[in-house]
RNA sequence: GGGAGCUUAGCUCAGCUGGUUCAGAGCACCUGCCUUACAAGCAGGGGGUCACUGGUUCGAACCCAGUAGCUCCCA
C-alpha cells in the first residue's frame, strides 16, 4: 500500500479490505518502506537532484517546541483564541541617523514631536526580531515616513519603513512589523525586500541571546514581561481583545511556533506541465468532472514541493554532508566519498583547496510518504529496476484509479507527473473520486477524532454485502457521504430479502408432470426483457461511475422486480394446505434467471451471491460467480413489458381500492373487462396477483356498487354488491366504512366511484 | 486574501441538451396487515414557493445577474 502506510495501520487496513472482500490481488501487497520500492525512491531523487530539479532551500515549517520537531499542515490543529492586540509606538528616524542607544527616553521625544507609527500585534515578544515596518504605498498617514526608519524598542536596532501594496490600509492601524523569522507572509515579504531574518527563539520556545532581552526565558512569560515593559517605557498606547486562529501541535498540544528551516524542494514548474495538459485534454479523465477545474487551477500555480520531512521513519534523504557542510548526493556512503574525491580533484587542479570528508553524515531528514508513494505505479511492478518486464508492461497504464478528492493533488497528481516523467506515458485513464465519508455532524472519520465507525465491527452487526451495500447506496460520485448505519441496516435486510428468496426456489418441489401455467410464462418472458433492458440500464450507469445509481437499480430490480412480482407469479398455489410442485420449465427457468441475478448483484454483495451461486445449482470449484458472463443485452421488447406494466398498473389499483373499502385481500372479486385491448395474459396476471376473476362482458353499464377503473384507455368494473358494508362491518366500526365520492389518484391510473 | 463548489420532501441526494419519466428516488414518517420465502416482511398513504430577488424565453429546478447561507481547497 501507498502512502498513509504506517506499517501498524496497514496491517489493519488490509485486513479490514480483505474482510470487506476486496477483490485484490492479495499475492502482490507491496507496501513503499519495503527495501526494493525504496530503492525507487532513492533513485528517483538522485536522478532528479543530477537534472538539477532538485535543490535546498529555507522554508517555514510548523515547529512544535514541546515535541522539538517539525509537524504537517494535517497535524495542527487550529483554534480560535482570545488574544490581546498590543498596539505599540515605533519612533521614525532618518535613515542616516543611526542610534546605538534609542532608549523611552529618547523614543518618548520622538513621539512628542509626532514621529511615531504604531503597529499593532498579538506577538509583542517577536518585536524582537522585526525587521521593517510596512505600510501602503497609497497611505496618506505614512506618505510623510517614506524613506525612514523606525527604532524598535530594547534592540538598539533601527529597520526601514517599507512600502508595499500587501498592506490593507483599514485594517488595524495600517501599519504591519516585519518579521521574517517567524510569519510567513512576513518571511515572504522579507524576501521581496531583501530584509535581515533575525530568530529569536531557540527550538524550545524560549529566547535566545540573538533576542538580545529576556535570554532563556519562555515566549510567553516574554509576551507578558514585555509588555509591562512596553507599558512602563510608554511604548504601548492600548491593548484591545482580538480573536485569532492559532495552530496546536496535534501530539503535545504545545502552540506551534512557525520557524525558518532548510528543506529539500522539487521544482515543479516544467515536470508538471505534461500533467496539466494530459488532464485537460482528456487523455486522463476525473469523474467527476467537477474537479477539472480545481485541478487546473493548482496546476497552474503549483508550488515546488517540500520533499523533506523531520519524521523518524521514511526513506533518509541520499545526502552526505562533510564537517563543513557541504554535500554529495548519492545512494551510499562510498559513492559520496567518490564524489568528494572527484570534486576535491577539480578543486585542486583549479587551485583549489581540498575539502575534508573524513567523516561524512548523512542528512536526518526523511522524504515525505508522497514522495514514495507518487511512483507506486511503476515502482508496485518494479518498473525502475525493471522497466520492460511483463508485469509492467502489461499493468501500466491501468485502466482505474478510485481515490479521494482530497488526495487529487498530493498523489494522483504527482503520479501523473511521475508516469509522464520516467514511462512517458500515463499511469492510469480514468480517476474516479470518491466521497469523503463523513460523521452525522459532517466532520471527517478521522483516527484522532475517534469518530470512526469500525468496518470489523459493523461487518459483525450487517455482514460485510450489508456493509458494502450501506457504504455505496450513498456514495454518488464526488459526493461526501454522511455515513448512516441505518444504511448499512438495510443492506443486510436487502441480503437477507436475497436469502429468502432462495430459500422459496429451493423449497420448490419440481414435475417434470406439470405443465408450465400461462401466467408463469408470461412472467418468465416479462422478466426477461426486464432484466435485459435494466441490464443495458446498468451498463450505461457503470460506464459513467454513477455505482450509487447502479446499486439502486440492482437493487429495485431483485427485490421489487424479481421478488414482487416475478417470484409471486411463479410461486405455486396451495390447495388444501398442500404445496402444489412447480413445473420443471418454469422452475429450470427461475433458476437461470435467479443466477443472472446474482451475477449483477455480485459487485456489491460477493459473499451471499457467491454462496447462492454455488448452492443454486451444483457447479465445479471454479466456477464462479464473480467471473460468470455478465448478462447480455438484447433489444427488449417494448409490448411485453408495456403490457405487464398495464397488469401492474390494474392490481396496484385493486389493491388501493381494497385497501380504500377495507376489503380483505382474501376475498375474491369479480373483475369485468370489455375489450381485449391487452390480450396476452394481462387478466390472468391480475387474477394470480389481486384475487380477481376476470369476466369477458362485451358491454358493460356500470350500475350501483360497481366499481369503474380506468386504467390507461380501459375502463374495468368491479361489483361490489353486498361486499363493501360486510367488509367494513368486519373492521373496527365507524371508521372508514362511508368513503365519501372521490377519485384516488395512483400514478395514471384512476379509480372511480 | 485567492479559487472551486453547493442550496430540490423530515434526512441523504438524482434530475443530461430549457419542453410527455418534471417535480423524482431511497430512507424516515403515517395507516392497515403475524396473507404458507421473508415483521430484517407485505400492502397502501401523506410530505416540496426546487435558498431568495430580478432578468432572458412562447416556456425556467435547469440559462444570466444580484443577494443570503453553507462546504472544501490554496496561502
Amino acid at each position: 500500500m501507498p502512502g498513509s502506510g504506517k506499517k501498524k495501520y496497514g496491517g489493519i487496513i488490509l485486513n479490514q479490505l480483505e474482510k470487506l472482500g476486496a477483490s485484490c490481488d492479495w499475492e502482490r501487497t507491496r507496501f513503499t518502506m519495503e527495501d526494493d520500492l525504496s530503492e525507487a525512491v532513492i533513485d528517483v531523487f538522485i536522478d532528479l537532484y543530477r537534472k538539477g530539479q532538485i535543490y535546498r532551500g529555507v522554508r517555514m515549517v510548523n515547529w512544535d517546541p514541546q515535541g522539538l520537531t517539525a509537524v504537517s499542515d494535517e497535524e495542527v490543529i487550529r483554534k480560535e483564541v482570545m488574544q490581546k492586540l498590543y498596539y505599540v509606538q515605533y519612533a521614525v528616524v532618518d535613515a542616516n541617523e543611526k542610534f546605538d542607544t534609542m532608549d523611552a527616553v529618547a523614543a518618548q521625544a520622538k513621539f512628542a514631536e509626532g514621529n511615531f507609527i504604531t503597529i499593532a500585534t498579538v506577538r509583542p515578544e517577536t518585536i524582537l526580531g522585526d525587521s521593517a515596518v510596512c505600510i501602503h504605498p497609497d497611505d496618506e498617514r505614512y506618505k510623510k515616513f517614506h524613506g525612514k526608519h523606525v527604532a524598535i524598542p530594547y534592540t538598539n536596532r533601527t529597520v526601514p519603513v517599507i512600502c508595499d501594496e500587501y498592506v490593507t490600509m483599514d485594517f488595524g492601524t495600517g501599519a504591519l512589523k516585519v518579521t521574517p523569522a517567524h510569519d510567513v507572509n512576513d518571511y515572504n515579504l522579507g524576501i521581496k525586500h531583501k530584509l535581515e531574518v533575525i530568530n529569536i527563539f531557540n527550538e524550545n520556545g524560549t529566547m535566545h541571546e540573538r533576542a538580545g532581552k529576556y535570554i532563556g526565558e519562555d515566549r510567553f512569560a516574554v509576551r507578558k514581561k514585555i509588555a509591562a515593559d512596553l507599558q512602563a517605557d510608554g511604548y504601548l498606547i492600548k491593548t484591545e481583545d482580538y480573536k485569532s486562529q492559532v495552530g496546536y501541535s496535534e501530539r503535545t498540544n504545545a502552540a506551534i511556533e512557525p520557524r525558518l528551516s532548510m528543506q529539500w524542494f522539487l521544482k515543479m514548474d516544467k515536470i508538471s506541465q505534461p500533467a496539466l495538459e494530459n488532464v485537460l485534454n482528456g487523455n486522463i479523465k476525473l469523474i467527476p468532472d467537477k474537479f477539472l477545474n480545481t485541478y487546473k487551477h493548482w496546476m497552474e500555480n503549483v508550488h515546488d514541493w517540500c520533499i523533506s520531512r523531520q519524521l523518524w521513519w521514511g526513506q533518509r534523504i541520499p545526502s552526505w554532508y562533510n564537517e563543513t557542510g557541504e554535500f554529495m548526493v548519492a545512494k551510499t556512503e562510498e559513492e559520496a566519498r567518490k564524489l568528494f574525491e572527484e570534486y576535491n580533484s577539480k578543486l585542486v587542479a583549479q587551485g583549489g583547496k581540498a575539502v575534508a570528508y573524513d567523516k561524512l553524515q548523512q542528512d536526518e531528514d526523511v522524504l515525505d510518504t508522497w514522495f514514495s508513494s507518487w511512483l507506486w505505479p511503476i515502482s508496485v511492478f518494479d518498473g525502475f529496476k525493471d522497466p520492460n518486464n511483463a508485469d509492467i508492461n502489461y499493468y501500466y497504464p491501468t485502466n482505474d484509479l478510485i481515490t479521494a478528492p482530497e488526495i487529487l493533488f498530493f498523489w494522483v497528481a504527482r503520479m501523473i507527473i511521475a508516469g509522464y516523467e520516467y514511462r512517458n506515458e500515463k499511469p492510469f485513464t480514468n480517476v474516479y473520486l470518491t466521497g469523503i465519508v463523513r460523521d452525522k455532524l459532517g466532520r471527517k472519520m478521522s483516527k484522532s477524532l475517534g469518530n470512526s465507525p469500525d468496518p470489523l465491527e459493523l461487518i459483525t452487526k450487517y455482514s460485510a454485502d450489508g456493509v458494502r451495500v450501506g457504504m455505496l447506496f450513498s456514495s454518488p460520485a464526488g459526493n461526501d457521504l454522511p455515513f448512516d448505519e441505518g444504511l448499512c441496516e438495510q443492506g443486510r435486510n436487502f441480503a437477507n430479502k436475497i436469502w429468502n428468496a432462495f430459500r422459496l426456489v429451493n423449497g420448490w418441489t419440481v414435475s417434470k408432470d406439470v405443465a408450465a401455467s400461462n401466467v408463469a410464462l408470461a412472467a418468465i418472458e416479462w422478466y426477461k426483457n426486464k432484466l435485459s433492458a435494466t441490464v443495458a440500464e446498468l451498463n450505461e450507469l457503470y460506464d459513467k461511475y454513477r455505482i450509487s445509481d447502479v446499486l439502486l437499480a440492482t437493487y429495485k430490480l431483485v427485490w421489487d422486480d424479481f421478488c414482487a412480482w416475478y417470484l409471486e407469479l411463479v410461486k405455486p398455489e396451495f390447495i388444501n394446505g398442500e404445496p402444489q410442485p412447480i413445473s420443471q420449465i418454469v422452475y429450470d427457468e427461475t433458476v437461470l434467471l435467479f443466477e443472472q441475478n446474482l451475477i449483477v448483484l455480485h459487485p456489491f454483495m460477493p459473499f451471499i451471491t457467491e454462496e447462492l451461486w454455488h448452492t443454486i445449482r451444483k457447479r465445479d470449484e471454479n466456477d464462479c460467480c464473480i467471473v460468470a458472463t455478465w448478462p447480455t443485452v438484447s433489444v427488449a421488447n417494448e409490448a411485453i413489458l408495456k403490457q405487464f406494466e398495464h397488469a401492474q398498473q390494474i392490481v396496484m389499483a385493486l389493491r388501493n381500492m381494497r385497501a380504500a373499502k377495507q376489503l380483505s385481500p382474501k376475498e375474491a372479486l369479480e373483475f369485468i373487462y370489455t375489450n381485449n385491448n391487452y390480450a396476452g395474459n394481462v387478466y390472468e396476471i391480475v387474477a394470480k396477483l389481486a384475487n380477481v376473476k376476470p369476466v369477458l362482458s362485451e358491454k358493460h353499464n356500470a350500475t350501483q356498487g360497481t366499481y369503474t377503473l380506468m386504467v390507461d384507455t380501459s375502463e374495468y368494473y368491479i361489483p361490489l354488491e353486498g361486499k363493501t358494508d360486510t367488509a367494513a362491518d368486519k373492521k373496527k366500526s365507524g371508521r372508514r366504512n362511508s368513503v365519501p365520492r372521490r377519485i384516488f389518484e395512483i400514478g395514471r391510473c384512476q379509480i372511480k366511484q
